[in-house]
DNA sequence: TCTGGGGTCCTGATGCCA
DNA sequence: TCTGTGGCATCAGGACCC
């Protein structure tokens, strides 16, 4: 196979690799939360760090690659990251300073193609088909991506190029960190059947050990079983996806604008709450800031889904649809409370409260009719100017009554 | 060892309606 | 009037992703 790794900033594949039939980037920032402290944090470089909460329930968010040679990785408890690599540094996480990086990243990948399709704040699939005659071959426009990545921000990026997203996807894991990976259109088959079938996306833990069950362990095994069988034992759609996927097929194109389909938020308690009242303050504040993220978006949801999770870590979620969309948080807390309670856990130990909105449209293509009796300046209005008081004073100027006794409450104890 | 928070998608059950 | 059926919407839960 003629597959070829570039790593370091260099130049494009120039013999050897075919990426005439590849239009399809993944660009993938490495340990990127970690690589952004990293910046402001010099004197770390080269040591182990974990960006994570170091109080509290907490997993990893990121680590840099020393931390991982110690076995920690993203989505662990810190717990267990901690005592893995106890000299490791705990940095607690600054979301917005990687909001603003990735931004910057996100422009980068827009002056190249419009068709920028954003995974995560870290990661993205670009559709360079249309920019070849301006900027070179796939491979060169990778490369000139990681240079400008790394040049404007410091930090590095691994590029997976291939005819499609999946691929693309795989082989910019297979060449991290700060690697290159062009796999050409015809050797696709040759790069997916010796890799297991976890490293294909959509298999995590449970779809494996289904699979293993079936002897399944490589791509390669996936294959050669008939479609059939695998839509008996996985269900319709996944065994039909996975079928396809094993031979490389993949025809999702890049999508720059999803639209969003929910919008939620939801909270882990640092200790586990039995008392109704403090869950139903939460599910207030949670309902608040997801209305705010609504309004904020031009949103409306018909679907309020309550998520409650048990100290044993069961978790059930309920929803009720309303019969107008809303984006008002007063009607959001009325719908979730009303689930709350239906749920029949105003007893139960809880560690988790979440709420979410689903079912959504653009604000402006719903109207809103009034129901009976309702006036017409109520909780709607009064909540954009909640809206416009925060923009002006910041995010504490305006709060319900409730939550700024909740507020006291905490401060007194 | 003890599990965050933000999402999407799929499946099966159920109820309504023609 | 009763029963069966198919389509559709809703709901709940699970698996998966980053």
């Amino acid at each position: 196979m003629s597959r070829k790794q570039i790593t370091g900033i260099g130049p494009a594949p120039r013999t050897g690799v075919d990426d005439s039939g590849c239009p399809i980037l993944h660009v993938d920032m490495d340990a990127f939360f970690a690589s952004v402290e990293l910046l402001d944090r010099p004197e770390l470089r080269g040591r182990p760090m974990i960006v994570g909460s170091p109080a509290g329930r907490g997993v990893v968010l990121s680590a840099t690659y020393e931390a991982r040679a110690y076995g920690v990785h993203s989505a662990m408890p810190m717990s267990r990251a901690r005592r893995l690599c106890p000299q490791a540094a705990v940095i607690p996480p600054s979301h917005g300073k990687y909001a603003e990086v990735s931004r910057g990243v996100m422009e980068i990948f827009h002056a190249i193609t419009p068709l920028v399709e954003p995974i995560a704040s870290d990661e993205a699939f670009l559709d360079v088909g249309g920019a070849r005659r301006r900027l070179g071959p796939a491979g060169a426009i990778a490369a000139l991506i990681r240079a400008q990545v790394l040049d404007r921000f410091g930090i590095t990026c691994s590029v997976g190029v291939a005819s499609s997203k999946f691929v693309a996807k795989l082989a910019s894991k297979q060449c991290k960190p700060d690697g290159l990976l062009v796999v050409p259109a015809d050797e696709v088959v040759a790069f997916l059947h010796p890799l297991p079938v976890s490293a294909l996306w959509g298999v995590g833990e449970r779809t494996e050990q289904a699979l293993v069950r079936l002897g399944i362990r490589t791509v390669g095994d996936l294959a050669r079983v008939p479609p059939a069988t695998l839509q008996r034992e996985l269900g319709q759609a996944v065994g039909t996806h996975l079928a396809a996927l094993a031979w490389g097929r993949d025809e999702r194109p890049v999508t720059a604008h999803a639209p969003d389909k929910s919008i939620g938020n939801e909270e882990t308690f640092a200790v586990d709450v039995d008392d109704p009242e403090v869950i139903r303050r939460e599910l207030l504040r949670l309902s608040e800031k997801v209305a705010a993220r609504l309004r904020k978006g031009g949103h409306v949801g018909r679907t309020v889904s309550v998520k409650l999770r048990r100290a044993d870590f069961s978790t059930i979620t309920r929803s009720r649809t309303l019969k107008e969309p809303t984006d008002v948080a007063q009607e959001i807390y009325a719908t979730a409370c009303g689930l709350f309670e239906a749920a029949g856990l105003e007893r139960v130990r809880l560690r988790l409260v979440g709420v979410r909105m689903e079912n959504l449209r653009a604000a402006d293509s719903a109207s809103h009719q009034l129901a009976l009796g309702e006036r017409e300046t109520g909780w709607r209005e009064a909540e954009r100017a909640m809206d416009k008081a925060i923009r002006r004073f910041g995010p504490d100027a305006v709060l319900p009554a409730s939550l700024v006794r909740g507020r006291l409450d905490e401060m007194e104890a």
